[in-house]
DNA sequence: CTCCCGATAT
DNA sequence: ATATCAGGAG
């Protein structure tokens, strides 16, 4: 088998397996979204729902985290880490918001990057899981370790590891994969010990080997 | 490249 | 004790 084949082949394994794979984070509009997914920066989903569940009901809207006092913000979303950094990225990117976009998160890449601690990561999330728009596939840890892993890239740069998946991976498929991968990466394929013994394509990784052993 | 940084698994 | 968790900025 080819090795693009071998890693179509690899992709159909891991989106049947995971079939039902989807965002974790918990929102009701593009803005929590975008707070949420800039919380999560090395931090499990699970605690920024924790978090958010709460922080939402305090900021109900783009002015509230606008006109937040940043010490405040900072405490209150203290669990997820980053948090002092966090707070200054939130405050300021709505005060952008409110400003420049009417108090509504913009529906443009370029628009996006110009919040402060939001990249293409975050940017992605937000464009495909609020407005549906798929023009790229975030890249997160497990999205890059899986990416390395399993063959479908060496490269080290977030943007240059999202090409190659762009250059591989059918524009159809590009809203779920990173699920998949996350969701495989969770399960079986952690950073630490993976769990390849139980991996539905171990015979096809080029990785398998050397965690078996 | 380093820094930001709490919580949990190993 | 240490690595890791839906990263991004300087």
């Amino acid at each position: 088998m080819r090795d693009r084949e071998k890693i179509h082949e690899i992709l159909r394994i891991l989106k049947e397996t995971y079939s039902d794979a989807k965002i974790a984070l918990r929102f009701e509009n593009p803005l929590q979204l975008l707070v949420a997914t800039i919380l999560s920066a090395q931090c499990t989903d699970e605690r920024v729902n924790q978090v958010t569940s709460e922080l939402f009901k305090k900021y109900p809207d783009v002015r509230a985290f606008a006109e937040a006092d940043l010490e405040e913000l900072a405490q209150d979303i203290r669990p997820t880490g980053f948090y002092q950094q966090k707070a200054k990225y939130i405050k300021e990117a709505c005060r952008i918001l409110a400003e420049k976009y009417g108090g509504e998160v913009p529906k443009s890449m370029e628009a996006l990057l110009e919040l402060p601690g939001v990249a293409r990561k975050t940017a992605n999330i937000v464009l495909a899981n609020a407005y549906g728009i798929v023009d790229g596939i975030p890249v997160d840890t497990h999205v890059r370790r899986l990416a390395h892993r399993l063959g479908l890239s060496q490269e080290k740069d977030p943007n240059k590891i999202e090409k190659d998946l762009m250059d591989l991976i059918p524009r159809e498929d590009w809203a779920v994969i990173p699920y998949v991968l996350q969701a495989h990466g969770r399960k079986i394929c952690t950073a630490r010990k993976p769990k390849c013994e139980k991996c539905p394509v171990k015979d096809l990784c080029p990785s398998a080997k050397e965690y078996l052993a």
